[in-house]
DNA sequence: GCACTATATAAGCAATTAATTATATAATGA
DNA sequence: TCATTATATAATTAATTGCTTATATAGTGC
């Protein structure tokens, strides 16, 4: 197992930031498969700027990337970021959210795009 | 390496509990050292009910246990504790704090009880 | 260009957080 | 018994959080 040290401090900014129910779902998902905005929205039941703004705070410190693909904007898991390893092995421990992503496909809501 | 799951919500409610520099680090020198509140006092420089209010959530998930040996209370982590095994594997992830309580004893503030 | 869809940002608000000071409880030791 | 030390709890407060609604920006397709 690849041992990695983080920064106290910055420890506690990523545990912080995952400890929030919904930004740690959406880390976990995106660690298996990319998600545009509206798929987010659809999965959590909650207003669709809420869900930007959780976007945003993980996006604030690298952990995520955008990119654009014709009108929706599908994110990413940058995993080349510094606190991807240390982000891992929490993750590693979560139990699969496929699901999720299953139940927008029976439902057709999941964004295939390009 | 044992692999454990600990379900989404349980899950973010640790990281939260983990997501500040002080619970984190308390917990991180607890993992190799029981601690009374006093010396946390003096390591993490706030208010004796500051400590006192940490180490109360962080009882109360029963993460630590306190016990009582004379007229101080000392505080260990619970390796019983259900939550024990995913918290241990981020402890696991950070700089060792040893030189945090080897100050306390350099300055003869570190509590050697019983 | 215009209607529509997707997303981001701004503003406002209620709830939560982490600190403080003040006070209560409990053990120690003269 | 009383002063001292250690700790917990209560009350207060400023800052932060996560949500909402309203609005701005940007791409799609007619």
């Amino acid at each position: 197992m690849l041992q990695t040290t983080v920064e106290m401090e910055k420890a506690a900014m990523i545990l912080k930031l995952l400890g929030d129910k919904t930004r740690l779902t959406m880390v976990k998902i995106l660690d298996k498969h990319d998600c545009c905005v509206c798929e987010f929205v659809e999965i959590f039941k909650v207003s669709q700027p809420s869900i930007s703004q959780h976007l945003r705070k993980l996006r604030d410190v690298g952990l995520v990337e955008e990119e654009r693909k014709g009108q929706w904007i599908f994110y990413s898991i940058n995993k080349d970021n510094e606190y991807y390893p240390f982000v891992q092995q929490i993750l590693d421990q979560l139990p699969s959210q496929d699901q999720k992503l299953k139940e927008l496909e029976e439902k057709g809501t999941r964004i295939i795009c390009c």
